[in-house]
DNA sequence: CTAACCTAGATTGTATAAAATCGATTGGCC
DNA sequence: GGCCAATCGATTTTATACAATCTAGGTTAG
């Protein structure tokens, strides 16, 4: 991605005052992987990257921190925060709780508009060749899924376990799962809803998650798998 | 108030950093409803209070207001966040979810040590007369039945969400509700949790919050009924 | 040759100070 | 007398500069 932005001789940047640039900017870069776990991020650079003093950039870190993105080491800075799978998994199990109540409360006030919207989402993700777009599609059709049952601060709680929990799902489901399963369970998702089958609905999509963290744990088994015999003691 | 912090010559508070305890002081004194909603909060006098420059206030700032205690008007500096009632709701209504499953992970990880200590808690409880302090034994009761379901983020979201609840909860139903019945539900839920009864154990839980729910509706009509007949156009 | 120490560089954390912005008050005008 | 406009004051916002801390590399003694 172009990493410097434009000069902006003054505030007014597209999102308004200069943190919350910076601050939404390293939200999606870091959400995206973009920025690997663990790289400690200097303030003279992004000062530098984008046109600013270090102040700015110091309370758009503050903030990513309080929501978990980036974590600050005493006397050396912020750091993209690292997740074990443990954490991940824990996450996905929260999921499943905030996302099961959202879609039993947003079932009944589904329209047909609603269904429409998920549809086309759901057809342009089959259209899609890049897994590097699918989680995008995901979270879409997941969003759409939602949003009729009419409660903001549910849904943007759902929308930041997204933004936690899909760096490290993202490369990993892809691969393994491919989008084949995951898109038969989103069409027979879509099903239940229009038909109002709440309950058959929020099992399949707690099936659904729940294959997430199975896949984790597996690549988890592989990967002490892998690393146990190059440590013998 | 005691207007002036201690001097504190250099760095090295009780809480570590300078920001982080501008922090969890700000925190402690908006969650208890020390200060109220729709204040707003200078950052000089905030400064000249903690002893140091406005910088580590901005930054402390941000980060509630990233947890959502502080909200920040373009230009106009930061005040406390209001909440409406239907928020306030909303939030209980995702307690329920959080609360309930972090309850039925616990009960069967539950030892008598954690049943003695809740029991304590509650004896605690009847003892004390200040219903200013029914609410830190209310939430160290119920963290205390959450905690053995091991689930370090899920308690951390409970937590926060107790946090911004709280105040605007704890005088409302202090006095509408008393603490007799609390109690005694507080009783009958520890007895299903040493019973292993996990589904009784969540229905009453479940109830127990939609309790505190109805208490904020009917006080929302009341304060309507109140209102309306000042604005009669 | 190894290990500990010490110096140099870089980076963070904080304070001070200037620039931009918004709200309120006062003066003028209809 | 009421309303609009411009200036004043206060507060936030950002930039510059300094002090404290940590990491890395080289040097010297063992």
């Amino acid at each position: 991605m172009e990493p410097a932005a434009a000069p902006s001789p003054r505030g007014a940047g597209p999102h308004g005052s200069a943190p919350d640039a910076v601050r939404e900017a390293l939200r999606a870069a870091i959400s995206s992987g973009e920025l690997a776990p663990g790289l400690q991020l200097r303030q003279d650079e992004l000062a530098a990257r984008f046109g600013t003093s270090r102040i700015p950039v110091r309370e758009a870190l503050r903030q990513l921190e309080a929501e978990g993105f980036v974590t600050f080491l005493p006397n050396r800075g912020a750091v993209v925060s690292d997740l074990s799978i443990d954490e991940v998994i824990e996450l996905l199990e929260i999921r499943i709780a905030l996302e099961c109540h959202a879609l039993r409360l947003a079932i009944p006030a589904m329209g047909e508009v609603d269904l429409e919207a998920a549809t086309k989402i759901l057809h342009a993700y089959d259209a899609e060749p890049d897994p590097a777009r699918w989680g995008a599609f995901n979270w879409k059709f997941h969003a759409t899924l939602y949003a009729p049952c009419n409660r903001p601060r549910l849904l943007a709680m759902i929308q930041a376990n997204y933004g936690h929990v899909g760096r490290f799902t993202r490369a990993l489901v892809s691969q393994a799962t491919g989008k084949e399963r995951p898109q038969r369970e989103h069409y027979r998702l879509l099903e239940f809803c229009r038909d109002g089958e709440v309950k058959k609905a929020v099992r399949l999509l707690r099936d659904h998650i729940e294959e997430t963290q199975k896949t984790l744990r597996s690549a988890q088994r592989q990967a002490l798998r892998d690393a146990g015999p190059e440590r013998p003691a």
